[in-house]
This record gives structure tokens, sequence and C-alpha cells, in this order.
DNA sequence: AGATTTTGTCATTTC
DNA sequence: ATGAAATGACAAAAT
């Protein structure tokens, strides 16, 4: 029976992989896989990988491209090796194959060179692989070639999701970045959720074949029922394996520690995982030059015609994804393959402070390894008349606009990659739609070590920015599929930026410098690890920090602080002017409200003055009407000159002699004016100076 | 080409 | 006392 089944799972690959290779896209496995893993109300959201393929902004599929689904199962596991961040020749194609020769007893055709590097129980090694997210922690160092292929397994991201002491917020963190980074460029979600969705994809596909081969077991791990999600996963993933020796192992520990699953996988497979694979990466450099030796070969069984010449070119292009990282490795040297075996060892670090974000504790030794890489390079291979033109350079108004910051952002961007790849595009496949993103470090980056810098979420740039530069090798090379409006957003915002600055034309690395701010130019020339918006933006305590906890040339600190004090005082000149701008226009308000108000008083004083004539008007016609009617005791008419209307308190009327009434009355009026302090003159001599009939 | 506006920077003050 | 923020003034770039 199982016999059976290996023939039945080599048959189905070699029949798979005949498919991929025609151009049939091979993608039996997804639905069913989904819905028997996870079921139809899983919390996975599948990725829509063929609608972003066959859509991706509109773009049309290369012509070149035999087969999306190889092409995507390539490019991600060139991904994952490259994270691992050596200098290894791109195994991509190997990978596939060992991801799917489970049952390692291929022995015709292309597979057999496969077998050729690999023990007879490349079972083990693909549990290994399989297995590998719940074995991050530990670090042996018993890797040998094979487990190499499969360090795309291995994930910080995985880790935290599978791990049980993952970090939450961290892991969320990532996925929502990542999620993001699907709407921008669905290519290189397929890497991405490698690192963020515990290899989801990568578990389809693995899963898929084994699915064919082996749908009872899997039913039989849904069955088992781990807590969570990811136990699933890691079930299956064991299932794809070994499914029989999975249950029995699996139950078996399963009575032994119900804990963590990361024990559990520990006891299961002991065979070193990808994570083991990046420590010992870093503290065995034997095993990685095995390693490399070995995929070579692969590579030279894969593609024995074009092998040299790509070689090369994949030599060069794979430390691309490190360049942001790794200061050393953005420097020109290290596009030399030479400085590249030099500069593995951090850049192994640094790929794994990358991905790892429960390693921060750790990441101080390797910021300091790169700085200190960083200024070894600086004072080797630097160019001091590049630095005192520099310096020199009288102009150099600075370019920086923190309002828009993308501006000098992206410029740096491609400078940097620039010096790094000797070419613009290297940095153009950055590409993200979130500002965010774009803001959290991947512009003005100069140099590469990002310890403080993983607070800023850098882990997610830096992920981001491997993942398309990536995609720019793809790009570059002409081997895969092409997805020209994949980078077009980045390049046209680019030709935006420069056009709008009115320089430059051609985003060609030579005249990238010229659109440089003066501190860019200068955090550029000193090989300051940070970018200007970095500096700038920093709280004043992580900057403290991290002045003093690298290593940093005192040139540098006096750089960095110009920097970070221009940088405070433009935004804080910009904010002024804005603040200025808001107390104009508010002080222009008032007095239009002020005029307005004005406008009105006087119109209602009008109205008054108006209607009191009116009322004087006719309380002069009663009175004369009155006069008209009183009589004296001789009966004659009262003479209203004489004599006058005098108002008692008591509400009883008299008339008085007016003479008398009018000293009376100016009495009075003295007392009012006292008593009452009446404000209103004008009112006042209106009062007296009413003519009394 | 000159006028005006915008922006970056420095020096100084304010908080 | 210290440092960051605010602001005036100036110069250069942009319009």
């Amino acid at each position: 029976m199982k016999d059976l089944k290996k023939y039945l799972t080599e048959g189905l690959l070699q029949f798979t992989i005949l498919l991929s290779l025609v151009g049939v896209r091979v993608d039996i496995y997804l639905p069913p896989i989904r819905e028997i893993i996870q079921g139809t109300s899983s919390a996975y959201s599948q990725i829509p990988f063929h609608n972003l393929r066959d859509t991706w902004e509109g773009s049309s599929l290369h012509p070149k491209s035999p087969d999306l689904d190889s092409f995507f199962t390539a490019k991600r596991l060139l991904e994952q090796v490259r994270a691992l961040g050596g200098t290894r020749v791109p195994r991509t194609e190997v990978s596939a194959w060992l991801v799917h020769a489970d049952s390692g007893d291929a022995e015709e055709g292309s597979f057999s060179a496969d077998q050729t590097l690999l023990p007879a129980d490349s079972n083990e090694e693909t549990r290994s692989s399989t297995d590998s997210p719940a074995n991050n922690h530990e670090g042996p160092s018993q890797q040998s070639s094979r487990s190499t292929l499969h360090q795309c397994h291995a994930s910080p991201s995985q880790q935290q999701h599978i791990g049980p002491g993952a970090s939450p917020t961290s892991s969320d963190y990532t996925k929502e970045k990542q999620e993001e980074k699907l709407d921008c460029c669905p290519s290189t979600y397929d890497y991405n959720s490698l690192h963020s969705e515990s290899g989801k994809t990568e578990l389809d596909e693995d899963v898929a074949l084994e699915n064919i081969e082996e749908p009872i077991s899997i039913r039989d791990s849904n069955d088992i029922d781990l807590s969570g999600e990811d136990n699933q996963r890691i079930e299956i993933d064991r299932n794809t394996t070994e499914p029989s020796l999975f249950f029995e192992d699996f139950i078996q520990l399963l009575a032994q520690t119900e804990n963590t699953l990361e024990i559990t996988l520990e006891d299961i497979q002991p065979v070193s995982n990808v994570s083991s694979c990046r420590n010992s990466s870093t503290q065995n450099a034997d095993d990685f030059g095995e390693t490399l030796s070995q995929d070579v070969t692969l590579r030279e069984v894969m593609f024995p015609s074009n092998l040299s010449s790509r070689r090369d070119e994949n030599l060069g292009q794979r430390s691309e994804p490190f360049s942001p990282l790794n200061s050393s490795t953005n420097s020109e040297e290290s596009l030399n393959p030479a400085n590249l075996v030099q500069f593995l060892p951090s850049t192994d670090n640094s790929t794994r402070n990358l991905t790892t974000h429960d390693l921060f504790s750790g990441i101080d030794d390797n910021v300091f390894d790169e700085i200190n890489l960083m200024s070894l390079a600086l004072e080797e291979g630097f160019d001091p008349l590049e630095v005192s033109q520099l310096f020199e350079e009288p102009d150099s108004d600075s370019g920086l606009s923190l309002n828009s910051s993308h501006s000098p952002t992206s410029v740096s961007i491609s400078d940097s990659s620039s010096v790094s790849f000797g070419e613009d595009e290297g940095a153009a496949g950055y590409s993200s739609d979130s500002e965010s993103v774009l803001y959290d470090g991947l512009e003005g980056a100069v140099g590469s070590s990002w310890p403080e810098i993983n607070k800023f979420s850098h882990l997610d740039y830096q992920q981001n920015y491997c993942d398309n530069i990536t995609m720019h090798n793809v790009h570059h090379n002409h081997t895969y599929n092409q997805f020209p409006n994949q980078l077009e957003p980045v390049r046209d915002y680019h030709y935006s930026l420069t056009a709008k600055q009115g320089k430059l034309s051609s985003p060609c690395a030579s005249g990238m410098d010229k659109n440089l701010s003066r501190d860019e130019r200068r955090a550029k020339s000193l090989r300051i690890p940070f970018s200007v918006d970095e500096i700038v933006s920093m709280p004043v305590e992580m900057f403290n920090n991290m002045l003093s906890k690298h290593c940093l040339t005192e040139s540098q600190v006096t750089v960095i602080r110009d920097i970070r004090r221009r940088g405070k005082n433009k935004v804080a000149a910009q904010n002024c002017r804005k603040r200025k701008l808001d107390v104009i226009l508010n002080l222009e308000d008032d007095v239009g409200q002020l005029q307005a108000r004005k406008e009105k008083l006087l119109k209602e004083r009008a109205q008054c003055s108006k209607s009191m004539s009116h009322m004087k008007q006719k309380l002069n016609d009663l009175y004369r009407d009155v006069f008209s009617k009183l009589r004296d005791e001789q009966g004659r008419p009262v003479n209203p000159s004489l004599y006058a209307l005098h108002c008692n308190s008591d509400g009883s009327i008299m008339v008085v002699p007016r003479r008398l009434f009018k000293s009376e009355q100016k009495q009075d009026m003295q007392k009012e004016k006292k008593k009452l302090n009446i404000v209103n003159k004008d009112f006042a001599k209106t009062f007296n100076g009413y003519s009394w009939p």
C-alpha cells in the first residue's frame, strides 16, 4: 500500500510538473484542501492567486510564462531561500522538487537529480521542512545541505503564529501589513503569506498532492483536531510527509506533551529545520558552504545549460533582498560575490532580525556587527573624494519635505538601491500603497541595520522590500513572468516626483544624487544606517538610544544630530507658517464678522431712531390733543406753552406750570443721571431736546 | 528677466 | 539648567 502511495504520488508529481512545464496551470488542490482542512467557515481567507495573477492591474500574463503556478511556487521558494540571507545559488527549482518529492524514491529523469543529492531518508527531511516552523527555537547545527532547502518553511512569522509564546502584537501587525501588501502587490503575497500566514500557501501546495494521495490521512488529522488552525496546518504538513508515521508519532507525542506544539514537533522531528538552519548558517560556515555547493550541483543538474550565466546573475541578485538590511550589502562591494561571502554571517543575522519578531532581544549584537561592517566598508571602500564633494556642495538645498515625505523617500530608495545594485530599478521594486510602509523606513535608508527601527515595524518594510526586490529580480532576468504594471506605480511615482522637481528625467543611478537632499547625501556619504526621515521622526528617547547603542563615529553623530535638528526645525517652520497663516485667516474672519456686526448694529440704530421719532410724533399729537381739551377754572383753554402735564409717581397726572416743571425736571434729570448712570447721552439728549409743545 | 511666493536654514526666544 | 519647540529673519529655489 505504501509503495502504491508513493507510486501514485510520484506519478502525480511528475504529471503535475509536466503540466506546469507545458503551461497548464495545475491548481487541483486549493478548493478541496481548504474545505477538507479548514472547512468552509475557516478563518483563512483563500489567497486569490489566480485572480491576482490573471488580473494584476490589468496586465496580461507574460508570454514566456509556461505556468504561473510553477512560477509562483518557484518564486516563492526562491524568495524563501533568499530570505536565508546567504550567498546561495538559486535553488528555487530544487526546493520545488524537494517539496513534492517526499517519498524520496524517484529514480528516473530529472527527479533523480534531486535524489542523488538526497539521502535515502528523504521522508524525514521533508518532515523537517514541514515541521520547521515549530522548530524555530531550536538551533542545532546538525543541518545538512538538504535542510537548507527547507528554509523556505521556516519563518518567524510562522513561529509566531504557531508558537504559543509568540507575540500577538507583532504577528498581527505583520499580518496587517502583509494584507496591505497583498493589495498592492499580490504577486509577493505568496512569499508574504509564508511568513505571516504560517506557510499557508505553501501548505496548500504541499498538501495538495498529499491530499490526492492521502485524503484519509488529512481527514484523520482533522479528526485529531488540535486546538487551532495552526495545529491543523502542522498536522497537515506532517501528513504531507508521512501520514501514517505522523499519526503514530503524533498521537504518541500528544500523549507525552500537550503544552506546546513546538515541543511536539521537535520531538517528532528532530531534524534540523529552517530556523536552525538560519542560526547555524551564522554559526556554522561549513554547513553553509556545503549547502552552497550542493545547491550549485542541484542547479547544474536542473539547469545545465544556463547555469553559469544565471548563477552570476543570481548571485548578484541574491544580495538585493538584504541590501536594506545590511549596510555592507548596501554598498558597492556587496555586488562582489567575494564580498557577499564575506558578509554572509551578518547578512544572515540581518535576515533573522528581519523576520524574527521574537528575537528582538538579540538584535543589538547583530546590529553592532552590521555597524562594524558598515564602518569597515566606509573606511575601506568609500571614496573620500565623494565625501568631500558631498560635503562641500554649496547649493544642496534640502529637497526633503516631510509633509510630502515620499518625495525624498522614493528617491532615497532608488539611490540606495542604485548603490547596491548598480541600477535604479533595484529599489523601485519596492511598492506599496501604504503610506506608512513607505514612510516606515524604506525611503531614506542609506544604511541598513535597523535596530530601533524594528519598533517602527520595519520588519514589515524589510519583508516587503525583500519581496519586491525579489520580484524585481524576476522582472530583470526575464526568465519568469514579467509583470510590467507591477512596477509601474513605483516607477511612475518616481517619475512624477522627479518630474515635479524638474531635475531628473531618468531614474538612472548616475543622476540620483542630485535628487537627494543635502542631509540625505550626507547620511549616505557617511553610511549612516538610518534614513533621514527616521532620524527626524523617531522619538527623542529612541534617538538617544540609537546614538548611544550604535558604534557611530563622531562625524556620524554630528551629522545625525544636524539632520535631526534641521529636519525638526524644518517641520517646525512649516508648522509655524501654517499656524501663522491660520492666525491670519482667523483674524481676517474676525474682521469680516466684526464688520458685519457693525453694519447690523447701524441698521438697528437707524431702525430705533426711526421708531423713536415716530413715537415722538405720536406723543406730541397726543399732548396737543390733551391740552386742546383742557380748561382752566374760568373755562378757558390752557396754554401748553405755559403749562405742562406732569405724571406723578402714584400715576396721577397734574397740570403744572412749565417753569416749575422745567426746574423740577432738571433736578430730577440730574438725579436720574447720577442714579442710573445713564450712558446713552444721545438718548438723554434726544429726551432733553424734545420740544414739548 | 524680474517680481512674488515658497521653502529651508540659522539664530534666538519661549516654554 | 537643559532641551525641544516656536518664531523672526534671511537666502535660495520655485513659480
